[in-house]
DNA sequence: TATGAATGAGAGTTCATTCAT
DNA sequence: AATGAATGAACTCTCATTCAT
């Protein structure tokens, strides 16, 4: 009756804006899929928001996009640790600094393992490392420079010490949910200047690129999520 | 020895065309399990195999125990990687050459490594670690004893180095197969005596074994597999 | 009372199209299952409701809560029969009528009369048992104290009865649909007072709950309806 | 090389004929049914007699054929209760001990219950009716002429006793294996003469075929027993 | 002839996605 | 815009029956 869009009666629910829903969806979905993985259902994660599926698919087109909206937040987070690394005065304190923020958030969620391993999305995947390549570039780089990590590494290659210790994280997390911090150390080691010649080139960042979208397409196939 | 052609394995002799289809399901679970993951279907493991889902099921009584036997084939390789590891004269040779065999055969079998990685029977699980414990642990005694690697690493940091390299396989294996040797590389240099004290403690083989049991039962609820 | 047009049942109150929906499959559900008994599947119920499977599964967690629906529906309707028959003047015609009425609706429904003799959740025959077994009692008790029943039948004993009736509907019931009456009748005369002694105990209300709990377990063993 | 049938070396299985398989093969199927009703498999059965599944459909057409044939044991048993009752002094006790020794037998056999409420072939149906009529025939006649049976009742009444009191059983089998007994004693009370009058007319021998082979055939549509 | 391996239709159930309300 | 009911393909597993050995 009013052209306002406040609520006049107390009996009709609030009339909640779709960016609330888009952040309980987010929320609920971090919650859902970081317990039991991305095989969780739509359905639970809708009702674990308070909204019905319907709105879910209002807000992200399928599930792999709400999946992909995960992935931003943790991209962010990911971009913010890179930053701070790269204001550490240590440049190895700062490389260490940035894995272990990193992998901290990831070690205590599988459903964004998951993702991260399992990106389904070319487009999404070029976005995400459009963001991490340059400070990651970076941190790396200065290590270099100061002679702290060795000469042929790569930013890749911290893709997959990554990569690596989330492996550590996803078998151990319940029972050891620090463990990861062991195998981040000895793959640490590998940096370090002065130890054997690498037995395979790392992959250039376009490599590295369609690696992650070969493998998703492969996961995809066959995959609840399509 | 004996003259007869009786089979080798104690159980009872299967029927000629039998064995034949046995072997092709495990061969069509290989490469089908190996390039779509354990996700696929029974069904299409028998279609591969050019028999039919009944048939499957006659041999293995569900999925899991076909994967179960090809982890027991795989299990069987390691094995054999571990005895040849400990003839050689070099340990640390012989370390890395088991590592290398184990990992040349997982990275080229993404089936092998969700299966090892989630074996969803607990008594499958004992059986497999009781029949790699032994071997694991010497290999890396015999090295430590020769100094060659630091004294606080653990039988369970092989199988977490494996772990790690089955990860950089899964993702990177379709574009660049030898990726995982220059990750394995660099946990090694983390394996040398003289680096920086390790955050975590290894865990035991018991840890490791309730670890693993926990995160198959995790994939399992609402997996496939059951 | 209320003006409101809400459900009359205490649960959520259904959207028209589901309530629809809901109607039809118990609809769909009580015609399959009285031709073709339980075995019938839920694809064919769908079917026959015009409705895809996963409704038949939004609206019952599995099959069994679909005959579960049934039954209680049944269960209500012979409520309503013994209510009919306690405010019948003669405890005699009370006690027939109530037969002759519960037995006219299974006689005609071969799902209704598996499902009664076939529950197979221990807790929903507590239920009907519940509903059923005060009213029953009363009859008999009724009938009884009128010295128009012998004083060693128990209401067990009309349990059984209908159990009997039943067997002949599912021999008879195309051919000869009124046959049950017949039987019906010579039971009744096993009832009346001054025949000879019956040559083994009723089961107490205990015992025959018990009894068609195990009946039912034993169906359910490698039964569809689990 | 010898002429004889008979086993000449150790090793080689003895040749068992095939009424040797065929023996053991309805008595694999008594057992099996009678404790698991007529769902249990036919390889459990085959499993339970020693032979193979093959061997089992070279002595039955299908799993019917084999049900079938256990109820002609159970007919011929019948038959020899039968005779005994005719050869009973008193015409009452006669017909009683028939139903009873009839009954003892099929209490205890879930599988002869279910075949017996349930059979699946016209023809075997006639052949089954056409033993036994004659002699149930007499048995009532005998004791209607001594005045001890009501005049109404038919043959057909004997058959649908016989059905209550196993429906009976089929319930209280496992908690109350002589129950029936009871229920019995109450369908004799209305056989005995000067009862109400009965309100459906009994089937005739032919209806009573009829009745049964439509049942069967509404049993066999979609049921395991095709 | 006996065997038991192979078959494949069919059962119950789940869930990503669509669409009427 | 939000809801959640509806859909139906897909999955695992069973078993009566057939057929190669």
């Amino acid at each position: 009756m009013s052209s306002t869009t406040a609520p006049l009666t107390a009996s009709r629910p609030l009339r909640k804006d779709a960016a609330r829903n888009r952040e309980l969806l987010i929320a609920a979905a971090r919650e859902v899929f970081a317990k039991r993985g991305l095989e969780a259902s739509l359905d639970e994660v809708a009702r674990h928001a308070g909204v019905g599926v319907g709105t879910a698919y209002r807000h992200f087109a399928n599930k792999y996009e709400l999946v992909s909206a995960l992935m931003s937040n943790a991209v962010d987070d990911m971009v913010a640790d890179a930053e701070r690394a790269l204001a550490a005065e240590d440049p190895w304190l700062g490389l260490v600094g940035f894995l272990e923020a990193a992998l901290a958030d990831q070690s205590e969620d599988r459903g964004l393992r998951e993702a991260l391993m399992g990106v389904h999305d070319t487009e999404k995947l070029e976005q995400v490392h459009d963001r991490l390549v340059g400070p990651i570039t970076e941190i790396l780089r200065r290590a270099q420079r100061a002679g702290v990590v060795r000469a042929d590494a790569e930013p890749t290659d911290i893709g997959f010490i990554i990569t690596m210790a989330c492996a550590v994280a996803d078998v151990a997390s319940d029972c050891a949910p620090q463990l990861w911090r062991r195998y981040l150390a000895m793959c640490l080691e590998g940096l370090k200047p002065g130890g054997a010649t690498l037995p395979a080139a790392a992959l250039t960042e376009r490599e590295f690129r369609d690696a992650m979208a070969t493998h998703k397409q492969a996961l995809a196939r066959g995959s609840s999520i399509s």
